[in-house]
DNA sequence: TAAAAATACTCCATAGGTATTTTAT
DNA sequence: ATAAAATACCTATGGAGTATTTTTA
């Protein structure tokens, strides 16, 4: 199958955590099974995303260039779900104001060269 | 939970169908489940996303608002993983523009406002 | 009444948990 | 030797299928 954001979700935690135990403790889920998820990224992006070692997880280059865009997607699917709400509610102006921001850190972010 | 990048699929492919069975013939799936999972993300985000006739389904301005957000985090997810692959290559260049195309489809995509 | 979507079930794939082993410093 | 990740195994949630009913134009 395709990417999800959950695989996403969970490659951007052990990315910040730098550690798979440390991940799982904040995802509130045992450290094998989140493991097993990142492994199965790496394994349909066809690559490592990171790097092992007794004192963690370290990204590799490709890891770094998933990241960028994995935060991206998360926060786009995050805020369309809210426009919908807000453009239900009647209130549009707001979520454009959002929306920018999100727009900006595309544009000026880390390592979206 | 949280919501997927599948039912953003799904609910790509429905408002482009306008029409959950032919939606579910283009996905290869049957039309009830799918129709379950565009009641679960209505569900989710707490306001209908189409309205039902005869002759199909048609976005709601709610449904319209998602539209164009999960256009872009689909594209981001892709692209991440392709980025991914690409810096596991070692060609780096070559995805920096694909990355400025979905930037530019953020920034005058229908709707964006 | 005739399209299409929604419901009711059944089944299976897979995500997640626990116990344990392997790896790397 | 030790701390962290990986493997093995089991369970259960939920996604998808078939048959059928409900809706609405």
């Amino acid at each position: 199958m395709s990417i999800d954001l959950k695989s996403l979700r969970y490659f951007v935690a052990v990315a910040e955590a730098r550690s798979v135990g440390k991940a799982a403790e904040r995802l509130r889920m045992a450290q094998p099974p989140l493991s097993v998820q990142i492994r199965k990224l790496e394994a349909e992006v066809g690559a490592p995303l990171f790097r092992r070692g007794t004192r963690g997880m370290d990204l590799t280059e490709a890891g770094q260039a998933l990241l960028v865009r994995a935060g991206e997607a998360l926060a786009l699917a995050a805020d369309g779900v809210e426009a919908a709400r807000a453009v239900a509610a009647g209130s549009r102006g707001r979520i454009s104001v959002g929306y920018m921001f999100v727009t900006a850190r595309t544009l000026i972010g880390p390592g979206s060269a």
